[in-house]
DNA sequence: GGGACACTAGGTAATTCTACGCAGGGCCGG
DNA sequence: CCGGCCCTGCGTAGAATTACCTAGTGTCCC
């Protein structure tokens, strides 16, 4: 089985290294510090799995991923991240990667991995499959509040931006050119919309979403 | 020179004994992978440098060097850390450790720092100085809202608490028993010393400071 | 006892927001 | 080409907030 490490930290490659060799039909045949190194040395090398982290410098772990499979290479690639953070599993899984291991795992749980992947079978470390179901419900709850969200009309979305920075109608009126009054009504609709009760409520609901425009930074 | 090496992570343990015993006036004498286990083995083994990873389950770095510091050990203490968090960096240095080194660094950087703390110096990363005096003038700022905050009186922090969960002055006079108009003066009082212009604005500040009691969750 | 401060409450007035309804013009798809 | 949706604008009325002000009570400290 021939290894292509990719970490940005030296140390870590050197790590992923001796505790790969250590296995017997297990070959590090090369190691990248960058993600377009990465794809470089997969052309170069054909190995038969990448090791690939995820927070790389210039092209990430995920790019990479995106980028072999549109090409077609038919190498298997095993993510390895600091963090069971689920919006990167999710998107790892979706570009094809072929398995996802968390960097607190043990070497015996690391080698276990590749050679999972290189079987052709999916492997996933029991924390980030824990992780995923957790996201799945929150996620959901998400996609309700964006739902609503997509009700309002495009003018709507502005005042309420505007609402949320904390200005008054007839500021946003002047702002946008039109009667403070038009603002008014605009205000009402997207606070039914939304089913918001107060100012409070709104502002909280778009910093929790991260729809701010500009900072204005209170104070 | 005789190192030990904490962190949790097999794999990063394994490439930083890699990469130090490269030098050949170090010895690695031992692994811990948790803070407890690196506190009992720098007393069985009396090392000069620890290398300390911060995130480790059980006794984090920062601990590991707070409680080696009190027990009076003169041995080295380099911290290893993936982020550049000021918030940490700061704890570090202020609990006693000798320099700061971000996992990103390359071997002769690592083997520069541990030479460099072991002289009796300090070492840190580039960024981690740049790091720091960005978190400087945040910090300032953080003190300046702290500070206003520090100006209201009780009942006023009371009651800018429900006015940013997006009470009305009527609902908050009914809840503390006094009249509405009570609440009106109290929220005049608290938005001049805050000097927000909107509940908007003060709701933002609210949220940002992690000062609200429950979660209302709009929505 | 006096002074400083917090909590209470009210007066008056202006401004702003909220809640109903009404209506014209533009644009798009059935 | 017509109905529906969106953006626009306005009226009225009431509720709420904001900006000024005064002022009684209680507490704590000098």
């Amino acid at each position: 089985m021939r290894v292509l490490i990719a970490d940005d930290h030296a140390v870590v490659r050197q790590g992923i290294r001796a505790v790969l060799e250590s296995a017997d039909d297990v070959e590090v045949v090369g190691e990248a510090a960058t993600g377009d190194e990465a794809m470089q040395l997969v052309e170069e090398l054909n190995p038969d799995v990448l090791v690939l982290d995820v927070n790389m410098p210039g092209a990430d772990g995920l790019e990479v991923t995106r980028a072999l499979r549109e090409e077609g290479r038919d190498c298997r690639i095993l993510i390895l991240s600091m963090h069971d953070n689920p919006e990167y599993v999710l998107q790892a899984l979706r570009l094809g990667a072929d398995g996802y291991v968390l960097k607190d795992a043990g070497p015996a749980e690391l080698r276990d991995a590749v050679q999972t992947v290189w079987e052709g079978r999916e492997y996933m470390s029991d924390r980030v499959t824990h992780q995923l179901s957790v996201a799945l419900r929150q996620e959901l709850e998400r996609e309700k509040r964006k739902g609503r969200l997509d009700a309002l009309t495009p003018r709507e979305h502005e005042v309420m931006l505007e609402v949320a920075a904390g200005k008054t109608s007839r500021e946003i009126g002047e702002e946008f050119g039109i009667s403070p009054r038009t603002v008014e009504t605009h205000r009402e609709r997207l606070m039914a919309k939304l089913r918001m009760g107060s100012v409070a409520d709104l502002t909280r609901f778009v910093v929790e979403l991260g729809l701010e425009e500009e900072d204005p930074s209170p104070g």
